[in-house]
RNA sequence: GGGGCCGUAGCUCAGUUGGGAGAGCGCUUGCAUGGCAUGCAAGAGGUCGUCGGUUCGAUCCCGAUCGGCUCCA
C-alpha cells in the first residue's frame, strides 16, 4: 500500500489572500462598482427588473468577488448521510459538522444556494401551500457563512451593501431586528447589532426583537446565538414598523442574519464559543417577488413558465393569481409540488411507503387531486409540467436536467398507481354508499376508505355531495386521532449505549478525551490501548463489572467502526493489570459491535469477567476469522459495483451498500430487474477478476485529483474528505493519478473507500449472487457471497444437483417434496437457481399428474368395492371399512353407496397404517336421525374406539383415530353404535 | 419506526358456528347458424403465499415469515 504524500489546498480567496488587506466595506473608500449602483438608486432612474437567474447569480458574484467567499454547491434537497432529517430543510444542514465542532473545511468564507424542502416533520407547509403567496414546499435559500472568520460588522454591512447598492433596494423599505436579551435565560441584548444597524438606519427602522424571533438555536443542546433579520415593506410610503413579524403579506422577512457565539450546555447553562460563526439564510423566491415587484411569490418568472406548462397540459383558462379562486389555488399547488418532486427525485429519493418517500408520494398525490377535481385532468399529466420546471432551474442544478428522464418515469408510474387506488377507491365508495341508509356515508367507512385503501376524505366528500349525501366527519376526525395515538405509542426506545448524546461528547471534549486513533483498523492485528471512557447508556463511568452492557472509548484500537456500509467489528478487550495502586485485576469485555459517534470509536458490549475501570490498559483484538470475511466481501462489493456498471448500464449508480461476515448487499438504481442472463453475466465478471488474482492497491489521493480518474463512481449525495482515501483493484493509484484519462481504468474497480480490503482478488476464491429484488421503485438490490460463504453456496448446489439427478433417473428413493424443499430454502447462485429450477418444475409438474393419476385410479377402485357393499348390504345402517382409500376417495364411495341406498345411513372407515391413522365418515339420512342416529354422535363412538375423535352435522360427519391397529373395533364401536341408537 | 387491510383457477374476486374448494371472464373441445356477433353443452385449469401451532380434521382459529396495498409519526 503505498500512501500518498498529502497535499493540502489552499482556501481559494480570490483577490485578497490575506485578510487584513482586504478593503473593508465599511471603510469610507468604497469601490467605484458601488458607486456607480448607489448613485443609480439615488437618482430616479429605474433597474430594468432583473430575472430570477441574475438575481441569484449576483448574490453568489457579490460575496465570491468583493469578499473573497468560496461559492458552494447545493447539498442534495435528500440529505442521505444524515438519517435524523427527512429532508435539507435549511441552508446550514450540510455545515451543521462545522457548527458542532466536529468537522471543518477548507474555506472559512462560503456563499450558497440550497435546495430546501419543507414537508413533513416539524416544519410542514404541506397544507398551506396553493393558499397563500409565499408557502413552498420547495426553495432556495441563499446564504453567506464564516466559520470562525467575520462576524456581525461585516455580515450586517455585506447584507446592507448587496441589498441597498447591487439589488437596489429603497432603504426606506427595510426594517432591520435586533435580540433584545432575555432575563429570564440570562441573555445579554445585542447592543452592537443594534448600533451595527443604527449606522445605516434611522431609529424607528430599527427594531427589538425577543428570544423567539431573534434568538436562534439549533436543538435544545449546542451552537446557538442572536440574530438580526432584515424585513422589506413591499409597499412604501410609510412607516410600517408595527407590521414587523406580524404575518403581513406586505412586509416580509427576507433575511435572517444569525450570529453563532454560544454553546448550550443545558436549559441554563451558555458558554461562548472560541470561534464564532455567521449563518445567513435569505428566502430566494421572496428576494425575486421583492425586486421584481410583485406581491406574490407565484406572480415571479420562477414560476410563470410551469403555469404556462399547465395551462397547455390542461386546457384550464390561464393562471390569474387570486388567493380563494379554486383553480389559481390548484395551479399553485401543481406548480409548487412539481418543483418539489423535481428536486427530491434528481436527489435520489422515490416516492414510497415510509419516511421520506411517503411524504413524497402524499405531495404528488396532492398535485395530481388538484389536477383531477379542479382542472379536469383525467390522465397522467403530472410528468409533462416537469420540463417546464427543469427549464426555470436547470442551469443552477445540473442534476435535474441530467436526471429528467428518470424523474419523469418516476412520476409517471407513481401517477398510474396512484389512478388505480382511486378506481379501487370508487368501488369502494359505491358499496359503503349503498350501504348507508341515512344518507350518510359512515364514520367507519370514511376511515376505512382512508386508513386502509388511501382513499382521501375530501374525495369522499366530494363524491358524497355528488350523490346527495354527506360523511361523518366528527367521527371520522376520532377514528384518525385514535389511529394517531396508537401509531405513536408503539415506537420501541433505541439502544442507549449505541450512541452518546451532544452534551456528554462536549463532556468528553472538556476532559481531553481526544479523537479514538484507529488507523490500526487496517491491520487487524492486536494493539495495546488505555480505557479512557467508559459509557453505560446514561452516564460516563469510571469502573465497570461483569454483566454490564457498556461502550468503551479507547485512546486507540484496532476495531473497526461500523461506517461507509461496512458492519463493526467484534471482538475482545482483555484488561490484564490495573494502573491504579499497583494492585492487579483482570477484565474481559466480549465486543458486539462498534459504532463510530463523531470522532469517537465505540466499542460495544458487555463485561464478561471481572471489572474494567477508566485508565486500564488494555489488550484489543477483534475477531480476525469474521474479519477476513468481511474484507472478501467488502472487495467483492466493489467488483460486483463495476460489473453491474457493464451489465446494467452507467445509470445503476450504487444507493447504498451492506458488507457483513455472512454475505454482502448492494442497492443500485434500476428500471428494472436483470434477467437471469445478465446475472449469470455479473457473476461471470467478479469471478474473472478474482481469477485474474489483481492487487488491491490502496492510496490517499488529493479529492481534485482523484475525481478526474475516468472510472471513479462516487456514490450519490456522499462528501468525501480531502485527502480521499481510493481503493483500487488492478492499476496503482499513482497509475491512476498520472494517466486519468486513460480508457483501459474503465475495465478496473476504482473507487472512494474507508474499508477493509483484500490484499489479492485471488483470496476471494469465489463470487455467487444470491437474489436479486426489487426495494422500491427505481431502487434494486443484489444480495452475494464472497470467500467461504461463497464455496459453500457452491457445494449446496452440487449437491442438490446431484439428488435431483438421482429422483430424475429414479435411481434414488429420496423424496420429491423432499427435493424440492430443500432447494427453495438452499443459499445458491440464481445462476443455479434458475437452472435447477426448471428441472424442478418439471419434475413437480411429472409429480403432480402421477399423483392425480393413482388418486383417480384409487378412487375407481374404492368406489367400485362401494357398489358392492352397497349390493350386499343389508339393514338401515351401512358400516363398512375399505382399507387404502383417502378421505376424498372415502367421500366417493360415501356417495356411491348412498346413491344406491338412499334411504340408509352410512358409516366408513379407512384405516392407514403407513400414515398412522384412520379415516372416519359418516351420513345419515333425515327419517334415520329422527330415529335418534346423528353422525356427529356416531362417528365419534367410532374414534374413540381406535384413539381419535371428531364430529360434524347430525346428517354428515368425519372423524379420525390414530391407531389403525384398532379398526376393527371401530367397526365393532360404530355398528353398536348404531344398534343401541335404534338403527340396524 | 408503529398500525390497518389483502395474498384462493390464466384474470377479477366469492367462500362462517373448522367438516367434500366456487362464480364471472378467459382457455380447449363439440354442437347450432351461409358467415360474423352469438347461443348451447362438455372439459381442462388449485400444495387456498410459505412455515409452524391448536384440533380427529385448518382456505377458515393462533403465531412467525415473505410479498402487495395503505395510513400515521
Amino acid at each position: 500500500m503505498k500512501r500518498l504524500p498529502t497535499r493540502r489546498r489552499a482556501p481559494k480567496v480570490a483577490g485578497h489572500p490575506d485578510p487584513d488587506s482586504r478593503p473593508s466595506w465599511t471603510s469610507p473608500r468604497r469601490s467605484s462598482y458601488c458607486r456607480v449602483l448607489r448613485n443609480r438608486h439615488r437618482s430616479e432612474f429605474r433597474m430594468p427588473t432583473p430575472t430570477a437567474p441574475e438575481i441569484r447569480q449576483q448574490f453568489l458574484d457579490f460575496f465570491a468577488e468583493r469578499a473573497a467567499h468560496e461559492i458552494v454547491p447545493s447539498s442534495p434537497a435528500v440529505p442521505h448521510d444524515d438519517p435524523t432529517l427527512l429532508f435539507t430543510n435549511a441552508g446550514m444542514n450540510q455545515f451543521k459538522d462545522v457548527f458542532l465542532g466536529q468537522g471543518a473545511r477548507l474555506y472559512t468564507r462560503a456563499v450558497d444556494t440550497q435546495k430546501c424542502i419543507r414537508a413533513g416533520g416539524k416544519h410542514n407547509d404541506l397544507e398551506d401551500v396553493g393558499h397563500d403567496t409565499y408557502h413552498h414546499t420547495f426553495f432556495e435559500m441563499l446564504g453567506n457563512w464564516s466559520f470562525g472568520d467575520y462576524f456581525k460588522a461585516e455580515a450586517i454591512d455585506w447584507a446592507w451593501t448587496l441589498l441597498t447598492d447591487v439589488f437596489g433596494i429603497d432603504p426606506a423599505r427595510l426594517y432591520a431586528t435586533w435580540f433584545e436579551g432575555d432575563p429570564a435565560q440570562g441573555l445579554e441584548p445585542d447592543h452592537e447589532a443594534r448600533d451595527l444597524w443604527l449606522k445605516y438606519l434611522p431609529a424607528d427602522q430599527v427594531i427589538p426583537g425577543n428570544a423567539k424571533d431573534n434568538f436562534w438555536e439549533m436543538g435544545e443542546t449546542g451552537p446557538c446565538g442572536p440574530c438580526s433579520e432584515i424585513h422589506v415593506d413591499r409597499i412604501g410610503g410609510r412607516n410600517a414598523a408595527a407590521m414587523v413579524n406580524q404575518d403581513d403579506p406586505d412586509v416580509l422577512e427576507v433575511w435572517n442574519l444569525v450570529f453563532i457565539q454560544f454553546n448550550r450546555e443545558s436549559a441554563t447553562v451558555l458558554n461562548p464559543l472560541p470561534a464564532q460563526h455567521v449563518d445567513t439564510g435569505m428566502g430566494f423566491e421572496r428576494l425575486v417577488s421583492v425586486l421584481q415587484d410583485r406581491r406574490s411569490n407565484y406572480d415571479t418568472d420562477l414560476f410563470a413558465g410551469i403555469f404556462d406548462r399547465i395551462a397547455d397540459v390542461s386546457g384550464a383558462r390561464p393562471y390569474r393569481g387570486h388567493l380563494e379562486d379554486p383553480i389559481d389555488i390548484a395551479y399553485r399547488v401543481i406548480a409548487d409540488h412539481t418543483r418539489c418532486l423535481v428536486a427530491a427525485l434528481s436527489d435520489g429519493a422515490t416516492p414510497g411507503a415510509d419516511g421520506r418517500g411517503y411524504v413524497l408520494r402524499r405531495i404528488l398525490r396532492r398535485a395530481v387531486r388538484h389536477g383531477r377535481q379542479t382542472l379536469g385532468m383525467e390522465r397522467p399529466f403530472l410528468a409533462g409540467i416537469v420540463p417546464a420546471v427543469v427549464e426555470i432551474l436547470g442551469d443552477s442544478f445540473p442534476e435535474m436536467r441530467e436526471k429528467m428522464p428518470r424523474v419523469q418515469e418516476i412520476i409517471g408510474q407513481e401517477e398510474e398507481m396512484f389512478r388505480r387506488t382511486l378506481d379501487r377507491g370508487l368501488q369502494l365508495f359505491a358499496e359503503a354508499a349503498e350501504r348507508s341508509d341515512d344518507g350518510r356515508i359512515s364514520s367507519i367507512d370514511a376511515f376505512k376508505l382512508h386508513d386502509t385503501y388511501g382513499f382521501p376524505i375530501d374525495l369522499t366528500q366530494v363524491m358524497a355531495e355528488e350523490r346527495n349525501m354527506t360523511v361523518d366527519t366528527e367521527g371520522y376526525e376520532v377514528l384518525m386521532e385514535e389511529a394517531r395515538s396508537k401509531s405513536r405509542g408503539g415506537g420501541d426506545v433505541d439502544d442507549p449505549v449505541l450512541t452518546i448524546p451532544p452534551d456528554v461528547l462536549g463532556k468528553l471534549d472538556f476532559l481531553k478525551v481526544k479523537p479514538t486513533d484507529d488507523d490500526a483498523k487496517y491491520l487487524s492485528h492486536p494493539t495495546t490501548g488505555l480505557i479512557k471512557a467508559i459509557w453505560d447508556g446514561r452516564h460516563l463511568c469510571e469502573r465497570s463489572e461483569q454483566g454490564q452492557r457498556v461502550a468503551i472509548i479507547l485512546d486507540r484500537t484496532c476495531f473497526y467502526g461500523e461506517q461507509g456500509g461496512q458492519v463493526g467489528d467484534v471482538g475482545e478487550i482483555h484488561v490484564a493489570r490495573g494502573s491504579s495502586a499497583g494492585h492487579d485485576h483482570v477484565g474481559k469485555v466480549d465486543v458486539e459491535d462498534t459504532r463510530r459517534v463523531g470522532d469517537y470509536v465505540l466499542h460495544i458490549g458487555h463485561v464478561s469477567h471481572g471489572a474494567i475501570a477508566a485508565g486500564d490498559e488494555c489488550e484489543v483484538a477483534v475477531d480476525v476469522h469474521r474479519r477476513a470475511a468481511i474484507r472478501a466481501h467488502h472487495t467483492a462489493t466493489h467488483l460486483l459495483n463495476l460489473a453491474l456498471r457493464a451489465v446494467a448500464g452507467p445509470e445503476s449508480d450504487q444507493r447504498g451498500s451492506s458488507v457483513a461476515a455472512d454475505r454482502l448487499r448492494f442497492d443500485y438504481a434500476a428500471s428494472g430487474p436483470l434477467d437471469p442472463n445478465a446475472l449469470e453475466e455479473i457473476e461471470t465478471r467478479v469471478n474473472a477478476a478474482i481469477a485474474e488474482k489483481l492487487e488491491v492497491h490502496i492510496g490517499e489521493a488529493p479529492l481534485d485529483l482523484a475525481q478526474k480518474v475516468n472510472t471513479v463512481r462516487a456514490v450519490f449525495g456522499e462528501r468525501y474528505p480531502d485527502p480521499v482515501r481510493m481503493v483500487a483493484v488492478g492499476p496503482t493509484v499513482v497509475d491512476l493519478l498520472e494517466a486519468p484519462e486513460n480508457p483501459d481504468w474503465l475495465e478496473r474497480s476504482v473507487e472512494f473507500c474507508g474499508g477493509t480490503h483484500l490484499k489479492n482478488t485471488a483470496e476471494a476464491g469465489d463470487f455467487v449472487v444470491l437474489s436479486e429484488q426489487g426495494l422500491a421503485a427505481g431502487i434494486r438490490r443484489v444480495t452475494a457471497l464472497a470467500g467461504e460463504p461463497a464455496r459453500a453456496a457452491r457445494l449446496e448446489a452440487a449437491a442438490l444437483e446431484k439428488r435431483l439427478s438421482a429422483v430424475e433417473t429414479g435411481a434414488s428413493s429420496d423424496s420429491i417434496d423432499g427435493v424440492i424443499r430443500d432447494f427453495e430454502s438452499a443459499t445458491i447462485s440464481v445462476v443455479d437457481r434458475h437452472t435447477l429450477g426448471g428441472r424442478i418444475e418439471s419434475l413437480r409438474a411429472s409429480a403432480k399428474t402421477a399423483r392425480k393419476a393413482a388418486a383417480a385410479e384409487n378412487r375407481g377402485a374404492v368406489v367400485d368395492t362401494a357398489r358392492e357393499i352397497a349390493a350386499n348390504a343389508e339393514g338401515d345402517a351401512i358400516v363398512a371399512r375399505i382399507d387404502g382409500a383417502d378421505k376424498d376417495a372415502l367421500l366417493s364411495a360415501m356417495d356411491a353407496i348412498r346413491a344406491a341406498r338412499k334411504d340408509a345411513a352410512v358409516l366408513l372407515l379407512a384405516a392407514d397404517a403407513d400414515e398412522g391413522k384412520v379415516v372416519i365418515v359418516a351420513k345419515v339420512p333425515e327419517t334415520l336421525i329422527a330415529a335418534g342416529l346423528k353422525a356427529g354422535d356416531w362417528v365419534k363412538a367410532a374414534a374413540q374406539a381406535c384413539g381419535g375423535g371428531g364430529g360434524g352435522r347430525p346428517d354428515s360427519a368425519q372423524a379420525g383415530g390414530k391407531d389403525p391397529a384398532r379398526a376393527e373395533e371401530a367397526v365393532e364401536a360404530a355398528r353398536a353404535h348404531a344398534a343401541a341408537s335404534g338403527v340396524s
